[in-house]
RNA sequence: GCGCUCGUAGCUCAACGGACAGAGCAUCUGACUACGGAUCAGAAGGUUGCAGGUUCGAAUCCUGCCGAGCGCACCA
């Protein structure tokens, strides 16, 4: 019995005692299972109880004892109690058929319904072609990828978007600082400098000789397109040797060629969400939560970028997404009530077609001092950077394992040094461990055999408890990262798996001693073992994927 | 000044309103003729910033205060 089987039993206890006369509350929709961390508490607990008290009108523990009896005569529990303030313990008759569950379903353990047939249009990084990713962008990067695979394993259909700014004064700046590079001229003021501006220039006047003999105006033009072509590339060969990659590459640009800008400001202004001051053209954002209103057309005519926002979710709207989620950063924090107040002028639900996460920025700290990133100290940290102090896989660990609630400090020495106590090595060689176990299995002439066959009600040990519970959590574990936008959640799971199979390997023998030299044979327990082994092996792999961090077969 | 977010072990961080607040690192004590010791067993470490409130139950929700970060353009 999985944990899911369980929890349909549970529900269809309520559903009777409510058909019968003896509870009168509304049918739950759903009973949560839950596993105590006592082992104590029995296999798995639920709360249903607890929760039913209050609308049947009767002491929690009342309930409880009103369903245990029915509990008991479920099929696969060996034993139901009531404890405390009224939660159910259970214990289930076998834990094992959940390791020939998860081999048999192999990749696809851990798929679940939570999201079934959501359209989510997933909004990313989005930095502009003016500049390397930094460190800030780099945690959106690992999060956004894994929050999009675990949104895909949960049914969701998910696009992954980069929206770049490739209009506007920032890029007027960028090329302005491109082409006083290549005439070694002094940095413009609000300009960009770094070693990629001199790299960027040198390779903009290389394919276009004669270029600097060209008046400004020209000069500007060439460096503005090519130079946004050179970097928006660089940007994405790092998201893409970073694991991430983009569905669609969306540029601010070519809303205002569509004519798409134009025709969200005629349509906000006809929906009569707009006015006119001070020259300009102001959207009326307060009606919707906003702390002020927005400009949508200066006094020059001209538009701004929140024009261009307008015109983006309308685009995104019209593509067929149901939900548009945005992943900012806390110093954008500002956009949540604009935005939302977009989505409401559209006539859309801002609860719910709509969803802005906004993620706590990334500090550096050097021995223990906090560092300023500047780029003036030449401080910038970029992705390129953490790669290659730490590779890839400890750099999205790192930046995935911790909720995007909290501020990470990453301290630059250690991560130079001692890139061992990252907890990603713990799972991975977790897995690593496994490979080779199973290495030396076929070595021996023990090869695994079908999950159907195994005696898997030879897994008794505590240590082969521990692990099928923890192994049958993970469906639920992804489902509930994916309604929360958590994909942590996965990581922390993964090390509590780990720590959970290295824990099993230390008290349980799987391969006989006398394997190797012949004098033992291979026993049902073997094949049992090996099946759990083998179910671990599946998860980790499963879930290192859903965060994009390989599963190593050696270390 | 106003607003958003965050204060949890020495450090970095967990904990969909649930049982005794947990991991890793660091510290201390043990386990290697090894199915991979990048591991395991154990010890120590907490008034969850402070004070109230809500309820069967609060780190979690509400109010106030203290502290930190970030925002508050006809910039992007």
């Amino acid at each position: 019995m999985t944990p899911d089987d369980l929890a349909a039993a549970i529900r269809a206890v309520v559903v009777a005692a409510v058909q019968s006369g003896d509870l009168d509350v509304p049918v739950p929709e759903a009973v949560t299972v839950e596993r105590p961390k006592n082992r104590e508490h029995g296999d798995y607990a639920t709360n249903v109880a607890l929760q039913l008290a209050k609308p049947a009108r009767r002491p929690p523990r009342a309930v409880a004892e009103l369903l245990v009896a029915r509990l008991r005569e479920a099929e696969g529990i060996a034993s139901v109690d009531v404890a405390g303030p009224g939660f159910l313990n259970i214990r289930l008759e076998s834990l094992g058929r959940i390791a020939a569950t998860v081999v048999q379903a192999g990749e696809g353990y851990g798929r679940n319904a939570q999201a079934t047939g959501e359209r989510i249009n997933l909004e990313f990084v989005s930095a502009n072609p003016t500049g390397p990713i930094h460190l800030g962008g780099t945690r959106w990067a690992a999060v956004g990828d894994a929050l999009a695979r675990v949104l895909r394993a949960s049914g969701a259909q998910v696009a992954r978007e980069y929206y770049f700014n490739d209009a506007g004064v920032q890029i007027d700046r960028f090329a302005a600082s491109l082409d006083a590079a290549a005439r070694d001229a002094a940095v413009p003021a609000d300009g960009y400098a770094g070693a990629y501006i001199s790299d960027i220039a040198a390779a903009v006047v290389d394919a276009r000789p004669g270029l600097l003999d060209e008046p400004e105006e020209k000069r500007l033009d060439a460096f503005r397109r090519d130079g946004v072509e050179l970097m928006f590339a660089s940007i994405k060969a790092n998201l893409h040797s970073f694991g991430v990659d983009f569905d669609v590459y969306f540029s601010e640009r070519t809303l205002h060629e569509s004519g798409e800008v134009t025709a969200a400001v005629d349509r906000l202004k006809a929906q009569g969400h707009t006015y006119e001051a001070d020259g300009a053209l102001w959207l009326r954002t307060t009606d919707f939560g906003d702390d002020k209103d927005r400009v949508l057309l200066k006094s020059d005519g001209t538009t701004t970028y929140f024009t261009a926002d307008a015109a983006y979710y309308l685009d995104k709207r019209n593509r067929g997404f149901d939900r548009c989620v945005y992943m900012l950063g806390a110093d954008h924090h500002g956009y949540v009530a604009r935005l939302k107040a977009l989505a409401a002028c559209a006539g859309d639900d801002p609860e719910r077609n709509i969803e802005i996460l906004i993620g706590q920025l990334v500090s550096l700290v050097r021995e223990g001092v906090p560092v300023r990133m500047s780029k003036r100290a030449g401080t910038v940290i970029t992705l390129d950077d953490l790669v290659e102090a730490v590779g890839v896989d400890a750099a999205r660990y790192s930046l995935v394992r911790s909720s995007i609630d909290s501020t990470i400090e990453l301290d630059l020495d250690l991560l130079a040094k001692q890139t061992n106590d990252n907890p990603v090595f713990y799972v991975q060689y977790a897995h690593a461990r496994i490979a080779s176990l199973l290495r030396n299995a076929r070595e021996f002439g023990v090869e695994p055999s079908d999950p159907a066959e195994v005696d898997v009600s030879l897994l008794t040990h505590d240590r082969e408890s521990d692990l099928l519970r923890t192994l049958g959590d993970f469906p639920r574990i992804v489902a509930s990262s994916a309604e929360l936008r958590a994909p942590h959640r996965v990581a922390r799971y993964l090390e509590e798996l780990a720590g959970t199979y290295h824990r099993f390997y230390d008290a349980c023998r799987v391969l006989p001693p006398g394997l190797k030299t012949g004098d033992e044979q291979a026993v049902p327990l073997t094949y049992a073992r090996l099946l759990l082994v083998q179910a671990t092996r599946v998860v980790l792999r499963n879930g290192l994927g859903l965060l994009g961090v390989a599963a190593p077969e050696r270390m």
